[in-house]
DNA sequence: ACTGGTTTGAAAAACGTTTTTCAGGATGGT
DNA sequence: ACCATCCTGAAAAACGTTTTTCAAACCAGT
């Protein structure tokens, strides 16, 4: 028995007076307070957290929820989150879904079970679910509310608290890109058709070529998966319809990556006869050669917001404020797949 | 209070009763435990893991400490240990130290008070430092004894469980593979001079090349520090040397990339002029062109290793049994940098 | 039938905190 | 001086389990 009874006894206090002085919950008297400061540093005394966590009904943990670890897009987020929590004294833990909406929802119901202080979800169901997202904000669990904040996705309006880059601005400008840099068919790979990011870079890439009065030419889209595999499948059935094009915009990096590839079998020049942009700035785009252009998301500053943002919920007494939605700006950066003379920038990762 | 003492009251037994035929604690007849059950059921009720973890001093949680979660090698050791921590029922708990081992002892503290129920450790420390792995193997809190097994290091003479790959082999394989190319000088671009890792990478080196009786030149080794970046600049001072050299064995695949690149810009070919094999077998190695001949590590399988090794100590009964030193085998993957015609492989990997 | 041991169930203690309740003493306004 | 109010500290209740303790019931062997 290390506990409070020890520190109470040596200070001369009761166990209620010191955890008081632990919590601040209630005024102590300094001469009173100082003894049981004093007593608690020489025993070393900290309190138990399992036993603390039990009346506070948290557990002073924050869960993320992922759609898949293996992406490169989460070690960021998680380090940005990481920065966060651990001055704030939370610690992290990690569900995958693997994609799948019912392991998802089995996920959270594990999470608020077992009475984290709060979510961060990275949803695999459609944005448009309004059932869904509505439970999701009256989350609770005997008596504890457990707050989640949306990552990638806006579900404000569903009352979540949201971190994102708005996808259709994304891809606006990576269209946008390929045009000022001359091209005039432009086609498009997107990522799977049921995905919310899939949908909004979509509409991102329609809008560019209405903005500059390109005709929408559905033969120029085609489908992928996200994987290398998919981007250099799906450029191989845009080369082989026989209709002209002159840039890519590809959902993401690593699709941009297998479309590289499959570009460069048919010794067709990348930037000179077809310029590239990717998603995401992951690793992938920087380390290939040519570099590729990229639509850079923050996702490490995407994990700072969203842990903050919880944290806030969490602790702040605005418990019934509105829903905030954080909305990170999408940046062009510019490689070797649109100019040729672009700087390699080696130094951009941390490797 | 939807507790224990409402299912208690339904079935018309003691909250005693209930609590050992939740967990098998006792011997209950089978009426009263159908009873019981079937309150359970018809309440939807499940004991809270608060006041449980409690009581019984552990969490049901495994702590993951990582080096650099931004690196490539953890989201698959993550992706392992999902796998069997899931059914096992456990929760998994990320903290990274960045390669600061002050952080990993303030790391393992929390954790160990917190009160996780094991840890799997990569650690930063050197491999030698015996005093500080003694500990590990000791450590506890308010008596509870937390298990740590050790990642990528074979710490099982300090006592500690450990799943890992020989870097020796994984060195000496990567090494003779160039030599039976027919380099017969071949450079070696090492990680961190401080790491363990580092070291018996660099131990394989001169041992393939004393088997092949090929002599060691100490004007071939440099080092770099795991980034692509560093891999580059290592290639450079190797070549600036004017010593001439027809293979490369960088101990990352990072490097190994930054290498390529180096020499491309000096116009050597690959794998004609100079061979090159990189180490990990990340995304990398498999993404950029030539891709890169490399050490496959088991990354998955130590993931789900180092769980279910964990758990085992947590559950089993065999406490004292001996560390048990789980020796996954490296192997190697050729690509294009050591065979011009290797099969690029798109599928290796799930992306 | 009686004894000694083994099952089985309920009652109560324990886990280590936080929170509520209660009371004594100080304070301040009339 | 007196009453009401506020402050401070201790005692006790509470959190929801698991574990220990105790007693009754049952069984087998004499």
């Amino acid at each position: 028995m290390t506990g409070i009874k020890k520190v109470a006894a040596r200070a001369g206090v009761s166990i209620a007076t010191v955890s008081n002085v632990i919590n601040g919950t209630r005024n102590v008297s300094e001469p009173l307070r100082q003894r049981v400061l004093t007593a608690i540093n020489e025993l070393g005394y900290q309190a138990d957290p399992l036993a603390s966590h039990m009346k506070k009904k948290h557990t002073r943990t924050i869960g993320l929820i992922t759609t898949r670890i293996t992406s490169l897009f989460y070690p960021y987020v998680i380090d940005g989150i990481n920065q966060v929590i651990e001055t704030a004294g939370y610690d992290l833990v990690l569900h995958d879904t693997r994609d799948d909406p019912e392991r998802e929802i089995s996920c959270i119901r594990r999470l608020v079970q077992s009475r984290v202080s709060g979510i961060i979800l990275d949803t695999s169901h459609d944005k448009n679910d309004e059932t869904y997202f509505l439970n999701l904000s009256g989350l609770s669990h005997r008596g504890y509310h457990t707050p989640v904040v949306g990552l990638e996705l806006d579900l404000s309006h569903y009352g979540l608290d949201s971190v994102f880059v708005d996808g259709t601005e994304g891809g606006c400008l990576a269209t946008g890109h390929l045009i000022s840099c001359g091209c005039s068919r432009i086609a498009h790979i997107t990522g799977p058709l049921h995905s919310s990011l899939t949908k909004d870079r979509l509409l991102g890439y329609r809008r560019a070529l209405a903005q500059s009065g390109m005709t929408f030419d559905e033969a120029l889209v085609t489908a992928g998966d996200f994987s290398q595999l998919s981007g250099y499948r799906a450029t191989g059935r845009l080369l082989a319809q026989d209709i002209a094009f002159d840039g890519i915009f590809a959902a993401n990096d690593q699709m941009a990556a297998g479309a590289c590839h499959a570009l460069r079998e048919r010794s067709l020049k990348i930037p000179e006869d077809i310029r590239l942009v990717g998603y995401d700035n992951t690793f992938v785009a920087s380390v290939v050669r040519p570099s590729i252009s990229t639509i850079d998301v923050p996702k490490t500053e995407m994990g700072r917001q969203a842990a903050a943002c919880l944290i806030d919920r969490i602790e702040g007494s605005a418990t019934d404020a509105m829903p905030r939605a954080v909305r990170l700006p999408a940046s062009l950066v510019i490689r070797e797949t649109t100019r040729r003379d672009a700087d390699p920038d080696w130094a951009l990762f941390d490797w």
